[in-house]
DNA sequence: TTGTTTTTGTTATAGTATCACAAATTGAGT
DNA sequence: ACTCAATTTGTGATACTATAACAAAAACAA
């Protein structure tokens, strides 16, 4: 039998946060209570969130608003460890998928719809992420980030889309 | 023997506003004075351009500040032409490069230093797009924009920054 | 405990972007 | 040229995103 999809996924933020941790020991540094808070209101999130959004979310879960300076520097520190990316298509902010693996974390592609803000992070075809470095190395330059940010629409949207289309045309 | 490089510069820019305006009449659209007046001013910086640095770059050259709403109206209109670009990593503003060349205009790669702010844009290579393409695809998603955008650091930067790491670990 | 480092808070402010509505300009048809 | 409609630009207010500078608090080691 099924558990309830709701504690399940708290559970699952639980193990994230747990592996977010041994990351920030590993490295010589720590999740602290905040950064921990902060970073459970994403992994929570099933869209992209803004730093203000995130205030408020904040404030519903833990009855508090944290100012935002204190918000930007958290989020500032867990893209720096990336635990959490940017996306700069609408400067807001997705936890990491690859959290429970972030030892072998290689180069991801988000996919941001930009209708809807969700975001799907998978790892970047390796063949085409070689061609992809490649080419950039041969422009004389070199990659510093390995999130590669596409601005796309997803295909419930584009449906959505379609079908709305269709009726105004109709 | 060479002409001066800043009239060289000056008869390139005329040039592609003409080929712009040209690009605009195709599609059914034109290109304003003011939109011309704004996308001179990108052709003519060497590096990415926020809106309000346009802003003073317009009061410096045609001794008038144009509102932001227009401002930002007319980077709208010209970005949906792909005249011009977002450097989204920056929220600053480029002209496109393959402006003589709208019609076979293909997919490029936007790389952006993060130090120096100088963004090189070059068609991306068809292998590798078209592998973007089909691991997008199969994703379960449309691309939307032309241009990919790459957090780079290029070559000239990072001998700077690596003779100042040796300096000041000497 | 004391001093140091790291983290978080406070206040103010800078920088980016858009809304709603008004005025001006353009262009087609008469 | 005149009129209407569509497009473009202007105006003022305001929302949203982000950081600077300095203060307080917490964590931690000597």
């Amino acid at each position: 039998m099924m558990k309830k999809p709701g504690l399940t996924k708290i559970n699952n933020i639980e193990k994230s946060l747990q592996s977010a941790e041994e990351h920030c020991q590993r490295n010589g540094s720590k999740l602290t209570k905040k950064r921990r808070q902060i970073l459970s209101i994403l992994l929570g999130a099933d869209r992209a969130i803004s730093a203000y959004e995130l205030i408020e979310l904040f404030n519903d879960q833990f009855e508090h608003k944290p100012p935002a300076m204190s918000v930007y520097r958290i989020l500032d520190y867990l893209v720096s460890f990336d635990l959490i990316h940017k996306v700069n298509a609408a400067n807001k902010f997705i936890a990491c998928t690859q959290i429970h693996n972030m030892e072998n974390h290689g180069a991801t592609q988000l996919l941001f719809c930009q209708q809807c803000q969700q975001v799907q992070e998978t790892p970047l075809n390796t063949t085409v992420y070689e061609g992809l470095l490649d080419e950039i190395k041969k422009s004389g330059n070199q990659l510093c980030s390995q999130q590669i940010e596409f601005t796309c629409i997803c295909n419930a949207c584009l449906e959505n889309s379609q079908s709305y289309t269709k009726s105004i045309s109709a």
